[in-house]
RNA sequence: GCGUCGGUGGCAGAGUGGUCAAUUGCAAGGGACUGUAAAUCCCUCGACUCCGGUCUACGAAGGUUCGAAUCCUUCCCGGCGCA
């Protein structure tokens, strides 16, 4: 019935980590595994062939930024998004996943024009300081992006002005039309700093949205055929609304989850505590943009299997490189004459003959290329990691694998 | 030599009597970034500071004025034009 099949082949003794295999129409899935987003069917600063050189297994696409632009049926003419985006090896298609909008509902929504993450630093509520993605004028000039009621979400173009509706249907929609193997059911991110009545509210017209878009799928039964959907839990940091969540998402019939963000750092464990034991084994787990490195590992401890993250190619192209002793700000003065490489104790195919300072040089003098070296190097680093959390899956040293980096990273 | 325009913080370049330690951009230093409104954004950027201010500053030296980066005089330096 669904074009999905999942297996496990190894498990962790000491926690939910599993290890297993995810059979699309369009290729197999090693897990856990990471998914490099590649929002508007391109993953910023880096080619198929490249990911495909650092291990990638399957791309994230986003459904609001395609629908915008360049518009789903283009996409669908241009063969589905692997097609379109050429992501294939050796002439054959490999995994897509498309993102069903949902995040967008808080990023150009709650979020908009605030400092407000879908992460939240400890207790407190964000302050009003740091990064603000957007002009104060703007921001206060449209209020936001976004504005959700029961039946969907309307959107203001964050390109043109012009006004948008999606639904649960409609998001199934173009998302057939996109033709990834595995999509996400249109649900609503929550900001972390909305109280636990609205989070309860929210959560359950996810509920509602989530039926409404399996059911939408079902009844395209050549989508059916080709492509799986993954219902998404949310609840925010509340572990029993997260709890409440899974169990109800887990009885609609999905082919697989997705875990959505919205919670503090400190409550990202425990909310995965509440939710998980509720899902089905023998389904794929998703953790929603998640993450950093540490993030990952947590996430594999309690059960999940797929990861995307933008942290990798943001972070990058800003000039931030992960290593195996932290992340490093190659902007810093005190790299502008650091001759070793990007991270002594990894290796990452492609990117081995670069220096710090060359890179940093690339970065500070505006080149394209330091940003996708940076890139390159952040997705090799995070995929080499997860990757070898499957290895120490099969092989019984998990934990052992997790401590030993979370000291080496974090110490 | 005469005429003319100009010399402002690391650079470019505003300001043309008080609200100027001086707009803005770049450079520089620091910070942020977790289903991408993000090759982005925030902070700092003369010195000292008990963070209230204090001091030294707009080529140099004088002067006018209650008050000058801004007006006047002379000098120095640069561009252009004429000899």
């Amino acid at each position: 019935m669904t074009p999905l099949s999942f297996s496990i082949v190894a498990r962790d003794s000491k926690s939910r980590a599993r290890a297993g295999v995810l059979t699309t129409r369009n290729g197999v899935i090693k897990t856990p595994a990471f998914v490099p987003v590649g929002t508007k069917a391109g993953v910023k600063g880096v080619t198929p062939a490249q990911l495909q050189d650092l291990g990638a297994q399957v791309v994230l696409a986003n459904t609001y930024h395609l629908y915008l632009q360049p518009g789903e049926e283009i996409v669908k003419k241009g063969g589905g998004l692997a097609d379109f985006m050429g992501w294939s090896k050796d002439g054959v298609r490999m995994p897509t996943m498309t993102d069903s909008g949902g995040f967008q509902v808080f990023s150009l929504g709650a979020a908009f024009g605030r400092t407000i993450t879908k992460i939240a630093k400890g207790e407190e509520l964000p302050r009003d300081q740091g990064m603000t993605v957007f002009d104060e004028e703007v921001a206060s000039q449209h209020g936001q992006l976004a504005v959700i009621d029961d039946a969907g979400v309307t959107f203001t173009s964050h390109l043109d002005g012009s006004l948008h509706r999606f639904t649960p249907e409609r998001s199934v929609e173009i998302q057939h039309a996109l033709g990834a193997d595995m999509f996400f059911a249109f649900d609503e991110c929550t900001a972390p700093t909305e109280p636990y009545a609205y989070q309860r509210e929210a959560m359950e017209r996810t509920h509602r949205w989530a039926d409404r878009s399996l059911k939408a799928h079902r009844q395209n039964l050549e989508a059916s055929r080709t492509q799986s959907i993954f219902g998404i839990i949310q609840g925010g940091r509340h572990t029993d609304l997260r709890a409440e969540s899974a169990r109800e998402i887990a009885s609609l019939g999905f082919d697989g989850f997705g875990i959505g963000g919205s919670f503090s750092k400190e409550d990202m464990q425990g909310a995965l505590q509440a939710a998980v034991p509720f899902l089905p084994e023998d389904k794929p787990r998703h953790f929603l943009g998640i993450g950093e490195p540490g993030d990952v590992l947590t996430g594999i401890a309690e059960g999940m299997d797929l990861f995307d993250c933008v942290a990798a190619t943001r972070l990058g192209r800003h000039g931030t490189i992960y290593t195996k002793r932290g992340p490093v700000h190659l902007k810093k003065e005190q790299y502008k004459d650091d001759f070793t490489p990007l991270d002594p104790e990894t290796t990452v195919q492609g990117t081995e003959l670069f220096t710090r300072a060359y890179v940093a040089h690339l970065l500070r003098s505006g080149e394209f290329l330091g940003q996708t070296i940076a890139s390159m190097h952040n997705l090799g680093f995070i995929i080499q990691l997860v990757d070898g959390a499957r290895e120490a899956l099969e092989k019984g040293t998990f934990s052992e694998y997790r401590e030993n980096f979370i000291r080496s990273y974090y110490g």
